[in-house]
RNA sequence: GCCGAUGUAGCUCAGUUGGUUAGAGCUACUGAUUUGUAAUCAGUAGGUCGGGGGUUCGAGUCCCUCCAUCGGCUCCA
């Protein structure tokens, strides 16, 4: 017998060599039904594979990522027999889950394939999940699995194959397909109960432009027919939130060919919009020691070969401009620190100067692949909210968590709460991709590590991802469709203070080089402004909204009235206005709704008499009626308490 | 850039196997209606069918090409 250990520490013994679905049967009938996959000693494990030592187990279903994933990869496997059963020869890269779904990626020789062949595809894969095929595990060795993929000629699983250490190789056969596989899988295509295929894309074997471009197919599955439906509306109502789609109907900005790909155009509404984000930023800023700067949109081409950036994205920068005479070169600005470096060194500091903290809304331009343009995640002209804090090496820790600080109070003011902060460390088993004493990285990294800690931010450590400058933090956010996007971002630098020979007077009467941080809260203002739309669902916090309270007069007879409320508001700096239109208020009220309005005040003869206003909130909500001043002071103060000053939010 | 899809009025979409002057709703404009919590009625205007080339007696529809837009091109069997 052995022991096995369940999550909520209860342990019970079974026979050596039970399994995972022996257990859940063990358990009941229905939790057999649903379990797809399981943890053993938190190895992902087969349910039929045989447990055969002391465990610990998790029962794995669809309700946990990785029995959705274990799902998914064996609708991969589903999926290439639906092709290969059309396309005889047809090779396989890799088919892997991801979030939301799974993919493969096949070479399909000759033939071609489109969304118009997905009806058959998926027809083809229901028949075969209907079979209940049973995903067989088989380990194999080395010599045997390259003779399989020789005589079956798929160079793809050869290549994939030359990594793999012999002993460790295994495959997986349901029905009549066999595929080079780690597992685990679920016990039998019949779990897999509706199928949707999602789209076709080319992708490069081993994300390599230089490699052979394969053709990929997306696809989801689900164990319950439902949930399909569950699934597609929820992709309807994503796209509703789309903030392309919102940008234009809001009027907030646009794009021109004729300007130019990846251009964005603000409309006024937009405009406002984002003044508005910026002098908020500003306000914070200023009380938080940052001094404004100002830099040009061109920089010499000289300034970038010193900064490095030239050397390392030269290529992805908007080709020189040249002076006519003199035939010197610029480029467009694709950053703003080199320029602040240079601002650093026109004079000289003491160390008792530091930190000194630089901050510019700077438009920067990138050169984009065409096919790499999104809306406006991402562009080829955007405007970071940037600033370059240069400090002294014990400084870093207190640097980091009052950027912190900043960031968070940007994301509270503008409800955003769902985020996720993720370290980004060095390699320590390549550190000669990175530039810096170990000394620094190591300082630097525990900085990080302990600032986010004492804020109390959940965060996700990724090792290797640094930059080779310097370890971040970076606060990634979702969009509608889940796609995740970088919004703020603190990075530490000591690269560019060695390139600038930048350097401060310490007390030692010596020269010291300050370490720099880059940070940017919202990031760009385009991408913040995209993925604030998505989240709002373009129902902006009230004092962002760029018109905060239309009012509607019942008739004519009520105009002079509303104007009069109208003014009122105005002058309280409440951006109001009055739906003048002949028309019925069922009318007005249901245009408001559309244009988002966060306030509605409806008014008549009760509301002239009384001066009073009718209260009706985006949404339907039903505040009644109001003295017009209330309704002043109400929103008033709703506006403050969302920008309440940063002093205030953070005394406490 | 590459793979796939898409492109008809300001917006959302119809438009049979190629066949007369390309349709609808919303928006806009004009007029009537003076209205109490999500769409009042009527009229008018608006399109070189993404651009260019070709096939044809005839092209929004078929072919080629260019452009733009959308999805994807990291997530290692």
């Amino acid at each position: 017998m052995i022991k096995i250990t369940f999550p909520d520490k209860a342990v019970r013994e079974y026979p050596e060599g039970t399994t995972a679905m022996d257990i859940a049967k063990s358990i009941s009938e229905g939790l057999a039904r649903n379990v797809l996959s399981a943890k053993v000693n938190g190895k992902l494990w087969d349910t039929t594979r045989p447990i055969t030592e002391d465990s610990t187990l998790e029962l794995l279903t669809w309700d946990s990522p990785d029995g959705k994933a274990t799902l998914w990869h064996s609708s991969a496997h589903l999926m290439a027999e639906a092709l290969e059963s059309f396309y005889p020869g047809v090779k396989f890269g890799i088919g892997p889950p991801v979030e939301g779904g799974f993919y493969y990626d096949v070479d399909l020789g000759k033939n071609s394939i489109s969304s118009d062949d997905f009806k058959k595809i998926e027809d083809k894969m229901l028949e075969l999940a209907r079979q209940s095929n049973t995903y067989t595990r088989k380990e194999v060795s080395k010599r045997d699995a390259i003779k399989y993929f020789e005589e079956k000629g798929d160079e793809y699983k050869l290549d994939l194959l030359k990594d793999l250490e012999d002993g460790q190789i295994t495959f997986y056969t349901q029905g009549n397909f066999t595929d080079l596989c780690r597992g685990p899988h679920i016990p039998n295509t019949g779990y897999i109960k509706a199928v949707k295929l999602l789209n076709i894309a080319g992708a490069y074997w081993r994300g390599d432009e230089t490699k052979k471009q394969l053709t990929r197919i997306y696809g989801i599955t689900f164990p319950k027919q439902s949930l399909l439906q569950e699934y597609l509306v929820m992709v309807e109502e994503a796209k509703k939130r789309d903030h392309r789609k919102l940008g234009k109907e809001m009027e907030l900005f646009t794009f021109s060919e004729k300007v130019g790909l990846g251009l964005p155009l603000w409309l006024p509404k937009g405009a406002m919009l984002r003044e508005r984000l910026e002098s908020f930023l500003r306000k914070a800023q200023l009380k938080s020691g940052y001094v404004p700067v100002v830099t040009p949109h061109i920089g010499n081409k000289q300034l970038y070969v010193t900064s490095g950036h030239y050397e390392k994205y030269g290529k992805d920068s908007f080709q020189p401009i040249r002076t006519p005479a003199e035939g010197e070169e610029f480029f467009l600005k694709p950053m703003n620190c080199p320029h602040h470096c240079e601002i650093y060194k026109s004079k000289p500091y003491s160390y008792k100067d530091l930190p000194v903290r630089l901050a510019e809304f700077g438009t920067v331009y990138r050169y984009e692949q065409s096919g790499e343009l999104h809306g406006l995640t991402r562009v080829r002209g955007f405007t970071q909210d940037d600033a370059h804090l240069f400090c002294r090496p014990d400084q870093v820790k207190k640097e980091f968590i009052k950027v912190i600080d900043l960031v968070l109070y940007v994301f509270r003011a503008l409800d955003l709460t769902e985020f996720t902060a993720q370290i980004s460390l060095r390699d320590p088993e390549n550190k000669a991709k990175y530039i810096g004493s170990d000394e620094n990285w190591d300082k630097a990294e525990k900085a990080i590590i302990e600032a986010a800690a004492e804020k109390g931010l959940k965060t996700v450590v990724e090792i290797g991802e640094a930059a080779f400058y310097g370890p971040k933090l970076d606060f990634m956010v979702k969009d509608a469709l889940g796609r995740k996007w970088q919004l703020g971002t603190i990075q530490v630098d000591y690269n560019l203070p060695e390139r600038f020979e930048l350097e401060y007077t310490g007390s030692d009467n010596k020269k010291h080089r300050p370490v720099m941080i880059h940070r940017a809260p919202f990031g760009s203002l385009e991408r913040f402004v995209a993925l604030l739309i998505e989240h709002c669902a373009g129902n902006f916090p009230m004092w962002l909204a760029p018109e905060q309270v239309i009012i509607l007069p019942v008739s004519d007879h009520y105009m002079d009235y509303a104007k009069k409320v109208c003014t009122l508001l105005n002058n309280s700096d409440i951006r109001a206005l009055v739906d003048e239109r002949p028309e019925k208020v069922g009318r007005k009220i249901r245009d408001a709704e559309v244009k988002k309005f966060p306030f509605m005040l409806i008014v008549g003869e009760k509301e002239q008499e009384t001066g009073t206003v009718s209260v009706r909130k985006h949404g339907g909500e039903d505040l009644g009626v109001k003295k017009v001043e209330e309704f002043r002071d109400y929103v008033m103060k709703e506006i403050e308490e969302k920008i309440a000053s940063f002093e205030e939010v953070n005394a406490g």
